[in-house]
DNA sequence: CCAGTGATGAGACCTTGTCTCGTCACCATA
DNA sequence: TATGGTGACGAGACAAGGTCTCATCACTGG
Protein backbone atom coordinates (compact mmCIF):
# COMPACT_ATOMS: atom_id res chain seq x y z
CA UNK A 1 0.00 0.00 0.00
CA UNK A 2 1.05 3.60 -0.76
CA UNK A 3 2.48 5.90 2.16
CA UNK A 4 -0.19 8.29 1.52
CA UNK A 5 -3.85 7.43 0.58
CA UNK A 6 -4.92 8.42 -2.75
CA UNK A 7 -7.67 11.34 -3.59
CA UNK A 8 -6.53 13.24 -1.08
CA UNK A 9 -8.55 16.42 -3.16
CA UNK A 10 -11.66 14.63 -3.22
CA UNK A 11 -11.33 13.45 0.06
CA UNK A 12 -11.04 17.15 1.41
CA UNK A 13 -13.87 18.06 -0.94
CA UNK A 14 -16.16 15.57 0.48
CA UNK A 15 -15.21 16.07 4.52
CA UNK A 16 -15.86 19.54 3.70
CA UNK A 17 -18.89 19.31 2.42
CA UNK A 18 -19.78 17.12 5.58
CA UNK A 19 -19.04 19.80 7.98
CA UNK A 20 -20.69 22.32 5.96
CA UNK A 21 -23.91 20.87 5.88
CA UNK A 22 -23.57 19.90 9.41
CA UNK A 23 -22.14 22.88 11.00
CA UNK A 24 -22.36 25.64 8.57
CA UNK A 25 -19.48 27.08 6.64
CA UNK A 26 -17.78 29.39 8.86
CA UNK A 27 -18.58 27.79 12.19
CA UNK A 28 -16.14 24.79 10.19
CA UNK A 29 -12.22 25.79 10.28
CA UNK A 30 -9.52 24.69 7.45
CA UNK A 31 -7.41 22.19 10.35
CA UNK A 32 -10.94 20.97 10.83
CA UNK A 33 -11.38 19.65 7.42
CA UNK A 34 -8.17 18.47 6.92
CA UNK A 35 -8.21 16.39 10.42
CA UNK A 36 -11.52 14.69 9.14
CA UNK A 37 -9.33 13.78 5.94
CA UNK A 38 -6.68 12.61 7.91
CA UNK A 39 -4.36 15.05 6.55
CA UNK A 40 -2.47 18.40 7.47
CA UNK A 41 -3.87 22.18 7.16
CA UNK A 42 -0.71 22.58 5.03
CA UNK A 43 -2.09 19.88 2.73
CA UNK A 44 -5.74 21.52 2.06
CA UNK A 45 -3.45 24.73 1.38
CA UNK A 46 -1.70 22.91 -0.93
CA UNK A 47 -4.62 21.57 -3.01
CA UNK A 48 -6.77 24.14 -2.88
CA UNK A 49 -5.49 28.04 -2.61
CA UNK A 50 -8.17 29.17 -0.17
CA UNK A 51 -11.03 27.72 1.68
CA UNK A 52 -13.93 28.91 -0.95
CA UNK A 53 -12.06 26.78 -3.33
CA UNK A 54 -13.01 24.06 -1.79
CA UNK A 55 -16.58 23.45 -2.83
CA UNK A 56 -15.47 24.95 -6.54
CA UNK A 57 -15.22 21.82 -9.09
CA UNK A 58 -12.55 23.47 -10.55
CA UNK A 59 -12.53 24.03 -14.47
CA UNK A 60 -15.11 21.06 -15.49
CA UNK A 61 -17.96 22.91 -16.43
CA UNK A 62 -15.95 25.44 -18.64
CA UNK A 63 -14.32 22.89 -20.49
CA UNK A 64 -17.70 21.24 -20.88
CA UNK A 65 -19.24 24.26 -22.30
CA UNK A 66 -16.70 24.95 -24.60
CA UNK A 67 -16.00 21.46 -25.83
CA UNK A 68 -19.82 21.19 -26.69
CA UNK A 69 -19.39 24.97 -28.38
CA UNK A 70 -16.22 23.74 -30.52
CA UNK A 71 -18.11 20.26 -30.98
CA UNK A 72 -21.18 21.82 -32.51
CA UNK A 73 -22.25 21.90 -36.04
CA UNK A 74 -21.12 24.44 -38.40
CA UNK A 75 -24.34 25.71 -39.27
CA UNK A 76 -25.39 26.17 -35.71
CA UNK A 77 -26.22 29.57 -35.11
CA UNK A 78 -25.39 30.88 -31.44
CA UNK A 79 -28.30 29.87 -29.29
CA UNK A 80 -28.09 26.67 -30.66
CA UNK A 81 -24.61 26.13 -29.29
CA UNK A 82 -25.55 27.31 -26.16
CA UNK A 83 -28.27 24.62 -26.02
CA UNK A 84 -25.46 22.42 -26.71
CA UNK A 85 -23.33 23.44 -23.74
CA UNK A 86 -26.21 23.62 -21.34
CA UNK A 87 -27.04 20.09 -22.90
CA UNK A 88 -23.43 18.75 -22.02
CA UNK A 89 -23.50 20.21 -18.68
CA UNK A 90 -26.64 18.22 -17.87
CA UNK A 91 -25.14 15.09 -19.05
CA UNK A 92 -21.69 15.09 -17.49
CA UNK A 93 -22.04 17.71 -14.70
CA UNK A 94 -25.82 17.87 -13.20
CA UNK A 95 -26.68 13.78 -13.60
CA UNK A 96 -29.37 12.03 -11.21
CA UNK A 97 -26.20 10.24 -9.06
CA UNK A 98 -24.99 13.87 -8.72
CA UNK A 99 -28.15 15.32 -7.68
CA UNK A 100 -27.62 15.02 -4.09
CA UNK A 101 -24.31 16.41 -3.64
CA UNK A 102 -25.34 19.14 -6.05
CA UNK A 103 -28.19 20.35 -3.97
CA UNK A 104 -26.27 20.13 -0.94
CA UNK A 105 -23.13 22.18 -2.42
CA UNK A 106 -26.07 24.46 -3.74
CA UNK A 107 -27.76 25.16 -0.46
CA UNK A 108 -24.18 26.01 1.52
CA UNK A 109 -23.23 28.03 -1.21
CA UNK A 110 -26.78 29.93 -0.95
CA UNK A 111 -26.33 30.01 3.05
CA UNK A 112 -22.92 31.69 2.79
CA UNK A 113 -21.98 35.58 1.00
CA UNK A 114 -18.35 34.50 0.85
CA UNK A 115 -19.28 31.47 -1.15
CA UNK A 116 -21.84 33.19 -3.05
CA UNK A 117 -19.38 35.58 -4.23
CA UNK A 118 -16.88 32.98 -5.12
CA UNK A 119 -19.60 31.65 -7.31
CA UNK A 120 -19.94 34.80 -9.21
CA UNK A 121 -16.30 35.09 -9.69
CA UNK A 122 -16.89 31.22 -11.03
CA UNK A 123 -19.92 32.27 -13.17
CA UNK A 124 -17.90 35.05 -14.47
CA UNK A 125 -14.83 32.90 -15.22
CA UNK A 126 -17.80 31.30 -17.92
CA UNK A 127 -19.14 33.71 -19.25
CA UNK A 128 -15.71 34.54 -20.37
CA UNK A 129 -14.59 31.19 -21.56
CA UNK A 130 -17.91 30.87 -22.96
CA UNK A 131 -17.95 33.98 -25.34
CA UNK A 132 -14.51 33.09 -26.42
CA UNK A 133 -15.76 30.09 -27.46
CA UNK A 134 -18.78 31.44 -29.48
CA UNK A 135 -16.20 34.12 -31.20
CA UNK A 136 -14.36 31.72 -32.14
CA UNK A 137 -16.89 30.26 -34.25
CA UNK A 138 -17.30 33.21 -35.82
CA UNK A 139 -19.93 34.97 -34.06
CA UNK A 140 -19.34 38.58 -33.77
CA UNK A 141 -18.76 40.62 -30.88
CA UNK A 142 -22.14 41.73 -29.12
CA UNK A 143 -23.60 38.81 -29.77
CA UNK A 144 -21.00 36.43 -28.44
CA UNK A 145 -21.07 38.64 -24.63
CA UNK A 146 -24.90 38.65 -25.17
CA UNK A 147 -25.59 34.60 -25.87
CA UNK A 148 -22.88 33.58 -23.10
CA UNK A 149 -25.29 35.67 -20.67
CA UNK A 150 -28.26 34.51 -21.97
CA UNK A 151 -26.51 31.06 -21.44
CA UNK A 152 -25.60 31.31 -17.42
CA UNK A 153 -28.85 32.97 -17.22
CA UNK A 154 -30.82 29.57 -18.42
CA UNK A 155 -28.29 27.54 -16.27
CA UNK A 156 -29.22 29.85 -13.41
CA UNK A 157 -32.78 29.21 -13.77
CA UNK A 158 -32.53 25.41 -14.78
CA UNK A 159 -30.62 24.72 -11.47
CA UNK A 160 -32.84 26.28 -9.61
CA UNK A 161 -35.97 24.46 -10.73
CA UNK A 162 -33.42 21.04 -11.21
CA UNK A 163 -32.73 21.25 -6.91
CA UNK A 164 -36.16 22.53 -6.69
CA UNK A 165 -37.93 18.90 -7.15
CA UNK A 166 -35.90 15.64 -7.95
CA UNK A 167 -36.33 13.59 -10.68
CA UNK A 168 -36.05 16.20 -13.64
CA UNK A 169 -33.86 16.30 -16.42
CA UNK A 170 -32.00 18.94 -16.29
CA UNK A 171 -31.07 19.62 -20.04
CA UNK A 172 -34.68 20.12 -20.83
CA UNK A 173 -35.45 22.65 -17.71
CA UNK A 174 -32.21 24.28 -19.58
CA UNK A 175 -33.18 23.91 -22.94
CA UNK A 176 -37.07 25.72 -22.17
CA UNK A 177 -35.52 27.97 -19.96
CA UNK A 178 -32.78 29.23 -23.15
CA UNK A 179 -36.19 29.78 -25.31
CA UNK A 180 -38.05 31.23 -22.81
CA UNK A 181 -34.85 33.59 -22.57
CA UNK A 182 -34.36 34.60 -26.19
CA UNK A 183 -38.32 34.91 -27.04
CA UNK A 184 -38.52 37.73 -24.09
CA UNK A 185 -35.27 39.01 -25.44
CA UNK A 186 -36.74 39.40 -28.78
CA UNK A 187 -39.57 41.76 -27.28
CA UNK A 188 -37.59 43.90 -25.72
CA UNK B 1 -12.77 72.19 17.32
CA UNK B 2 -14.09 68.21 17.98
CA UNK B 3 -12.13 66.05 19.65
CA UNK B 4 -11.50 63.93 16.63
CA UNK B 5 -11.60 65.35 13.15
CA UNK B 6 -14.41 65.09 10.57
CA UNK B 7 -14.92 62.47 7.73
CA UNK B 8 -13.18 59.78 9.09
CA UNK B 9 -14.75 57.55 6.50
CA UNK B 10 -13.86 59.43 3.82
CA UNK B 11 -10.28 59.86 4.90
CA UNK B 12 -10.08 56.37 4.83
CA UNK B 13 -11.06 55.67 1.60
CA UNK B 14 -8.67 58.87 0.21
CA UNK B 15 -6.21 56.81 1.64
CA UNK B 16 -6.76 53.47 0.73
CA UNK B 17 -6.98 54.31 -2.85
CA UNK B 18 -3.99 56.32 -2.84
CA UNK B 19 -1.48 53.54 -1.15
CA UNK B 20 -3.09 50.80 -3.55
CA UNK B 21 -2.15 52.66 -5.79
CA UNK B 22 0.97 53.30 -4.82
CA UNK B 23 2.11 49.81 -3.70
CA UNK B 24 -0.84 47.73 -4.59
CA UNK B 25 -3.50 46.27 -2.76
CA UNK B 26 -1.88 42.86 -1.18
CA UNK B 27 1.46 44.83 -0.58
CA UNK B 28 -1.56 47.55 1.64
CA UNK B 29 -1.84 46.40 5.38
CA UNK B 30 -5.58 47.63 6.72
CA UNK B 31 -3.19 49.02 9.59
CA UNK B 32 -1.07 51.07 7.35
CA UNK B 33 -4.27 52.33 5.89
CA UNK B 34 -5.50 53.60 9.26
CA UNK B 35 -2.57 55.17 10.06
CA UNK B 36 -2.24 57.24 7.38
CA UNK B 37 -6.09 58.40 7.99
CA UNK B 38 -4.82 59.17 11.37
CA UNK B 39 -6.87 56.46 12.96
CA UNK B 40 -6.42 53.16 14.25
CA UNK B 41 -7.08 49.63 12.82
CA UNK B 42 -10.39 48.94 15.01
CA UNK B 43 -11.61 52.07 14.09
CA UNK B 44 -11.23 51.42 10.06
CA UNK B 45 -12.98 48.15 10.89
CA UNK B 46 -16.11 50.07 12.82
CA UNK B 47 -16.32 51.83 9.06
CA UNK B 48 -16.09 48.74 7.05
CA UNK B 49 -16.71 45.20 6.86
CA UNK B 50 -14.04 44.16 5.80
CA UNK B 51 -10.67 45.16 3.91
CA UNK B 52 -12.34 45.10 -0.03
CA UNK B 53 -15.64 47.36 1.27
CA UNK B 54 -13.13 50.24 1.39
CA UNK B 55 -13.67 50.66 -2.33
CA UNK B 56 -17.28 49.90 -2.19
CA UNK B 57 -19.18 53.30 -2.68
CA UNK B 58 -21.94 51.73 -0.37
CA UNK B 59 -25.60 51.75 -2.01
CA UNK B 60 -24.61 54.95 -4.47
CA UNK B 61 -25.60 53.51 -7.21
CA UNK B 62 -27.97 51.58 -6.38
CA UNK B 63 -30.44 53.81 -4.89
CA UNK B 64 -29.38 55.85 -8.07
CA UNK B 65 -31.28 53.01 -10.08
CA UNK B 66 -34.27 52.55 -8.09
CA UNK B 67 -35.07 55.90 -8.09
CA UNK B 68 -34.50 56.72 -11.34
CA UNK B 69 -36.72 53.75 -12.59
CA UNK B 70 -39.40 55.06 -9.63
CA UNK B 71 -39.41 58.55 -11.25
CA UNK B 72 -39.02 57.27 -14.96
CA UNK B 73 -42.87 58.40 -16.91
CA UNK B 74 -45.38 55.64 -16.22
CA UNK B 75 -45.61 55.08 -20.24
CA UNK B 76 -42.03 54.45 -20.38
CA UNK B 77 -41.36 50.82 -21.34
CA UNK B 78 -38.30 48.86 -19.39
CA UNK B 79 -35.49 49.95 -21.86
CA UNK B 80 -36.46 53.54 -21.49
CA UNK B 81 -36.41 53.00 -17.73
CA UNK B 82 -33.40 51.61 -17.81
CA UNK B 83 -31.82 54.49 -19.75
CA UNK B 84 -32.91 56.60 -17.46
CA UNK B 85 -30.88 54.87 -14.58
CA UNK B 86 -27.87 54.86 -16.39
CA UNK B 87 -28.07 58.42 -16.99
CA UNK B 88 -29.03 58.99 -13.68
CA UNK B 89 -25.72 57.60 -12.59
CA UNK B 90 -23.87 59.52 -15.52
CA UNK B 91 -24.96 62.79 -13.82
CA UNK B 92 -24.71 61.82 -10.35
CA UNK B 93 -21.74 59.28 -9.96
CA UNK B 94 -19.21 59.28 -13.57
CA UNK B 95 -19.41 62.83 -13.63
CA UNK B 96 -16.07 64.80 -14.94
CA UNK B 97 -14.87 65.77 -11.37
CA UNK B 98 -15.24 61.83 -10.77
CA UNK B 99 -13.21 61.14 -13.41
CA UNK B 100 -9.87 60.92 -11.89
CA UNK B 101 -11.07 58.97 -8.98
CA UNK B 102 -13.23 56.08 -10.74
CA UNK B 103 -10.16 55.56 -13.49
CA UNK B 104 -7.71 54.72 -10.80
CA UNK B 105 -10.70 52.77 -9.05
CA UNK B 106 -11.14 50.86 -11.79
CA UNK B 107 -7.39 49.87 -12.34
CA UNK B 108 -7.21 48.86 -8.72
CA UNK B 109 -10.37 46.94 -9.08
CA UNK B 110 -8.87 45.34 -11.98
CA UNK B 111 -5.74 44.26 -10.51
CA UNK B 112 -6.90 42.25 -7.84
CA UNK B 113 -9.01 38.98 -7.66
CA UNK B 114 -10.58 39.88 -4.48
CA UNK B 115 -11.58 43.14 -5.29
CA UNK B 116 -13.11 41.77 -8.83
CA UNK B 117 -14.98 39.54 -6.64
CA UNK B 118 -16.39 42.14 -4.23
CA UNK B 119 -17.04 44.12 -7.40
CA UNK B 120 -19.13 41.28 -8.98
CA UNK B 121 -21.36 40.91 -5.87
CA UNK B 122 -21.97 44.75 -5.63
CA UNK B 123 -22.92 44.15 -9.76
CA UNK B 124 -25.16 41.16 -8.48
CA UNK B 125 -26.89 43.56 -5.69
CA UNK B 126 -27.35 46.27 -8.44
CA UNK B 127 -29.07 43.39 -10.73
CA UNK B 128 -31.19 42.43 -8.00
CA UNK B 129 -32.43 45.79 -6.97
CA UNK B 130 -33.45 46.65 -10.71
CA UNK B 131 -35.00 43.73 -11.01
CA UNK B 132 -37.16 44.42 -7.89
CA UNK B 133 -37.71 48.65 -9.38
CA UNK B 134 -39.02 46.91 -12.57
CA UNK B 135 -41.25 44.64 -11.63
CA UNK B 136 -42.79 47.37 -9.28
CA UNK B 137 -43.37 49.46 -12.82
CA UNK B 138 -45.71 45.95 -13.42
CA UNK B 139 -42.35 44.59 -15.67
CA UNK B 140 -42.95 40.94 -15.99
CA UNK B 141 -40.75 38.29 -14.74
CA UNK B 142 -38.30 36.93 -17.47
CA UNK B 143 -38.14 41.06 -18.76
CA UNK B 144 -37.57 42.23 -15.37
CA UNK B 145 -34.08 40.45 -14.72
CA UNK B 146 -32.99 40.25 -18.47
CA UNK B 147 -33.85 43.95 -18.94
CA UNK B 148 -31.75 44.41 -15.69
CA UNK B 149 -29.03 42.16 -16.78
CA UNK B 150 -28.69 44.43 -20.33
CA UNK B 151 -28.37 47.29 -18.35
CA UNK B 152 -25.38 46.46 -16.14
CA UNK B 153 -23.67 44.72 -19.24
CA UNK B 154 -24.59 48.45 -20.71
CA UNK B 155 -22.69 50.06 -17.75
CA UNK B 156 -20.18 47.62 -17.99
CA UNK B 157 -19.45 48.66 -21.52
CA UNK B 158 -19.93 52.04 -21.38
CA UNK B 159 -17.83 52.68 -18.16
CA UNK B 160 -14.64 50.74 -20.02
CA UNK B 161 -14.75 53.30 -22.64
CA UNK B 162 -15.53 56.60 -20.53
CA UNK B 163 -12.04 55.38 -18.12
CA UNK B 164 -10.51 54.78 -21.71
CA UNK B 165 -10.28 58.47 -22.66
CA UNK B 166 -10.60 61.41 -20.78
CA UNK B 167 -13.87 64.11 -21.94
CA UNK B 168 -16.60 61.63 -22.68
CA UNK B 169 -19.81 61.83 -21.93
CA UNK B 170 -20.83 58.97 -19.63
CA UNK B 171 -24.64 59.25 -20.41
CA UNK B 172 -23.97 59.14 -24.45
CA UNK B 173 -21.64 56.36 -24.22
CA UNK B 174 -24.13 54.09 -22.01
CA UNK B 175 -27.35 55.19 -23.85
CA UNK B 176 -25.60 54.18 -27.06
CA UNK B 177 -24.21 50.80 -26.05
CA UNK B 178 -27.76 50.09 -24.56
CA UNK B 179 -29.17 50.28 -27.57
CA UNK B 180 -26.36 48.74 -29.48
CA UNK B 181 -27.45 45.59 -27.00
CA UNK B 182 -31.00 45.90 -27.56
CA UNK B 183 -30.67 45.52 -31.32
CA UNK B 184 -28.45 42.33 -30.67
CA UNK B 185 -30.70 40.94 -28.65
CA UNK B 186 -33.89 41.09 -30.86
CA UNK B 187 -31.83 39.10 -33.74
CA UNK B 188 -30.61 36.36 -31.68
C1' DC C 1 22.55 -0.13 -1.89
C1' DC C 2 22.01 4.69 -2.97
C1' DA C 3 20.46 9.16 -4.66
C1' DG C 4 16.53 11.65 -6.49
C1' DT C 5 11.55 12.70 -6.42
C1' DG C 6 7.33 14.12 -4.56
C1' DA C 7 3.51 14.29 -1.40
C1' DT C 8 3.04 15.22 3.15
C1' DG C 9 3.60 17.00 8.33
C1' DA C 10 5.08 20.34 11.58
C1' DG C 11 5.20 24.71 12.89
C1' DA C 12 6.66 29.62 12.73
C1' DC C 13 4.79 33.73 11.03
C1' DC C 14 1.84 37.63 9.14
C1' DT C 15 -2.66 39.49 8.19
C1' DT C 16 -7.56 39.79 8.48
C1' DG C 17 -11.39 40.29 11.26
C1' DT C 18 -13.81 40.04 16.07
C1' DC C 19 -14.36 41.38 20.56
C1' DT C 20 -13.89 43.65 25.00
C1' DC C 21 -12.74 47.33 27.72
C1' DG C 22 -11.22 51.85 28.85
C1' DT C 23 -10.98 56.84 27.52
C1' DC C 24 -12.63 61.23 26.66
C1' DA C 25 -15.05 65.07 24.33
C1' DC C 26 -19.71 66.51 23.76
C1' DC C 27 -24.49 67.22 25.34
C1' DA C 28 -28.52 67.65 28.22
C1' DT C 29 -30.40 68.70 32.33
C1' DA C 30 -30.66 70.30 37.02
C1' DT D 1 -21.50 74.80 37.52
C1' DA D 2 -22.02 69.90 38.34
C1' DT D 3 -23.28 65.43 36.77
C1' DG D 4 -24.37 61.53 34.22
C1' DG D 5 -25.22 59.64 29.54
C1' DT D 6 -23.77 59.04 24.68
C1' DG D 7 -20.81 57.96 21.02
C1' DA D 8 -16.54 57.72 18.51
C1' DC D 9 -12.24 56.14 19.19
C1' DG D 10 -7.65 53.48 20.89
C1' DA D 11 -5.43 49.51 22.76
C1' DG D 12 -4.80 45.02 22.63
C1' DA D 13 -6.00 40.09 23.11
C1' DC D 14 -7.63 36.55 20.27
C1' DA D 15 -9.19 33.11 16.49
C1' DA D 16 -8.78 31.83 11.90
C1' DG D 17 -7.04 32.23 7.17
C1' DG D 18 -3.12 31.89 4.41
C1' DT D 19 2.21 31.69 3.39
C1' DC D 20 6.48 29.79 3.85
C1' DT D 21 10.34 26.84 5.12
C1' DC D 22 12.25 22.66 6.48
C1' DA D 23 12.18 17.82 7.66
C1' DT D 24 10.31 13.22 6.73
C1' DC D 25 9.70 9.11 4.30
C1' DA D 26 7.85 5.92 0.72
C1' DC D 27 8.71 5.06 -3.93
C1' DT D 28 11.68 4.80 -8.12
C1' DG D 29 15.56 3.91 -11.06
C1' DG D 30 20.21 2.70 -11.43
Amino acid sequence: MARWDPNARERLGRAALELFVRQGYDRTTVAEIAERAGLAKSTFFRHFADKREVLSGGDVLARLFTGAIAAAPPGAGPLEAAGAALAAAGEQAFTAERYGTVCERQQVIAANPELTERELLKREALVTALTAALRERGVPEPAAVLTAQLTLLALGTALARWTARPGQDFTALAREALTTLRDTAATL
